[in-house]
DNA sequence: TTTATCATAGACTTCACAGGTCCATAATTG
DNA sequence: CAATTATGGACCTGTGAAGTCTATGATAAA
């Protein structure tokens, strides 16, 4: 139960195209050589983004990627669901079995409750979900952003 | 990104484990019927089960499992710990690319924070990671028992 | 218009691990 | 002792993560 290292590649990506100072199109070579993972496997994952409408991409001379909208408008959510997909993080794999079927017995004798309301377990960790997803729904690449340039403006001004 | 479903089995298992009507031992053969998984599979989960002290296990003639503690003290963030493992959910893979050192600069060449504070992205996934945990601290076993009886007797009630 | 530069997509490889079976062994009770 | 039950290890298989390589397509500069 991890996130796969394509979601670290991609999160870190898209930290480098938010970046203030750099306001033209990023090239597979700079990122990959920033980021110190091969073009070829972290071009798929730009590939993805793009899909997605993360980042928009341009070919050609003097191409690459850029953010396709603000940095605070691309949540910690939405880079996870693309790189990871939107499968539900828990799912109840035997619903007919004899335990179920227990625990819902009066319901089915009577036909009074047709609609067979899901798995216990399942509605917890749907819960759980949730509240993961709030979280991560509320921070974005701008939140990393502002993050880093709180640590250097700090050190600066020590200096 | 999704739970095992071996998981799932455990969860389903230390329910059956906690139903009222049955204090004594449960052995495997039940338990696999009831879930509708092989025996030899699901002992292997029990197995993991008893060597983390979730339940209690007694082998020879009316042995099986039993529940080693209340099921309102088995949390679902217990069972998944034991099955999953407690690596973290997420983890920065390369802490030493060109980008952390960026974004870490000035404390770098000053040597004033040797410390080196770790990935941002990896900080803002740990608070998530521990959002989750205090959910899933929350939820029992017993939370799960108490919403099928709930619904038993309301269906009960009803006739 | 050619050419160098860039992204895209597909085929392919490798490896680890989830999911599962089978068998031999050990412990317990009647 | 014998039947019953759990335990542990060896083993198999399919799938998906992680990564490489190559051919193709689009674009801008010369």
């Amino acid at each position: 139960m991890q996130f796969s290292k394509s979601t670290d590649y991609a999160l870190h990506a898209l930290i480098h195209l938010g970046l203030p100072e750099r306001d033209t199109n990023v090239g597979i070579k700079e990122l990959s050589a920033t980021l110190g993972v091969s073009e070829s496997y972290l071009s798929k994952i730009m590939s993805k983004l793009r899909q997605d409408g993360i980042v928009r991409a341009v070919p050609g001379v003097n191409g690459g990627y850029e953010l396709a909208r603000p940095a605070d408008q691309i949540t910690f959510l939405d880079v996870i669901q693309v790189i990871e997909g939107r499968q539900q993080l828990f799912e109840c794999s035997n619903m007919n079995s004899r335990q179920h079927q227990l625990l819902a017995q009066e319901g089915a004798a009577q036909q009074e409750q047709p609609a067979r309301n899901g798995c216990l377990v399942e509605k917890v960790m749907e819960g759980a979900e949730e509240h993961l997803h709030q979280y991560l729904r509320e921070h974005t690449i701008q939140t990393v952003l502002d993050e880093a340039l709180k640590h250097r403006s700090h050190e600066s001004h020590k200096k």
